[in-house]
DNA sequence: ACCTTAATTTATAATGATTCTAAACTGCTT
DNA sequence: AAGCAGTTTAGAATCATTATAAATTAAGGT
């Protein structure tokens, strides 16, 4: 007998979506058909930097229907949860990061691109500390005109 | 014969004035009233922080009467002719550097100030070169919690 | 001073990313 | 199965910024 694919797709998860429900659920956030789906496009694949429309671009492509809130909603839910960072790299648009370790970035200008530099690529000595408060973040941004 | 208001206001400008005005005009930008008032404003004291908003307030409070679209013109104008450097912290606004050498930055979370960190105060080392293009700049922002 | 022209200013509308609202829906516990 | 807090969503609202296009002005030549 056959299966149908209504029941296909309702099927037991393989372990890359097992591993996927494990961190939202491990974060304290439902996973919901909506986070689930879009948390195997964002960490099935090594890091990524996307923006909310690129992501929900993709979702579509994937036939994964969800609304540009909710794409909102999980961005900043993950990034609570510290499942993602968010990077301010222009004024125009939000980036989020997959990679939550400490490490830094090039940011090429003409096609809004980001690229990982790791952590022990760039020698960071002497920082200074602040007059007040504590240091939530350091960001080195490598800004490239290409 | 005393003089009358208007013609005050005509009269050779004071020292400031000149060398804000020969700054504009090095640049290449036509000295009108509004970018020399708010070149005053911006230059006048040491080196600044300012967001659009932030500098047409301040222009209001000194009865400078600039709309805010010329406010983001010069401000864009300036930055274009290096007499300013634009600084991207938070998706939601733009801030406006007065000091365009080489330096890093404090940002102060809570209140969104920034504060300059002398380049000679971190030693960067190592800087990886980028795969294409060339490095434009290297922006270094330690976020504080405060 | 007067002309001419291109640069600049500005009120206003438009844009675009993001957030809000409030109603419908759904995962989870009992 | 029921109840409920958490989640999703269409659509409206927000807000910084940019575009438009008409009025003004700086600068250079006469
Ligand atoms: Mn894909
Ligand atoms: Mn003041
Ligand atoms: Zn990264
Ligand atoms: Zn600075």
């Amino acid at each position: 007998m056959l299966h149908t694919p209504g029941i296909m797709r309702a099927k037991k998860a393989p372990t890359a979506d097992l591993t996927v429900l494990e961190r939202l659920r491990t974060a304290g956030l439902r996973p919901t058909r909506q986070r689930l789906a879009l948390a195997k496009l964002l960490f099935a694949q090594g890091h990524r930097h996307v923006t909310a429309e690129g992501l929900f671009n993709e979702a579509k492509e994937h036939r994964v229907d969800v609304s540009l809130a909710t794409v909102y909603n999980a961005l900043h839910d993950f990034t609570e949860k510290a499942l993602l960072r968010e990077i301010s790299i222009d004024s125009s648009r939000s980036y989020f990061d997959t990679n939550v370790g400490d490490h830094y970035h090039f940011y090429f200008e003409q096609s809004g691109r980001l690229q990982d530099i790791p952590a022990e690529r760039i020698a960071l000595a002497n920082l200074p500390e602040p007059p007040d408060g504590v240091v939530a973040r350091v960001d080195v941004i490598i800004r490239v005109k290409d």
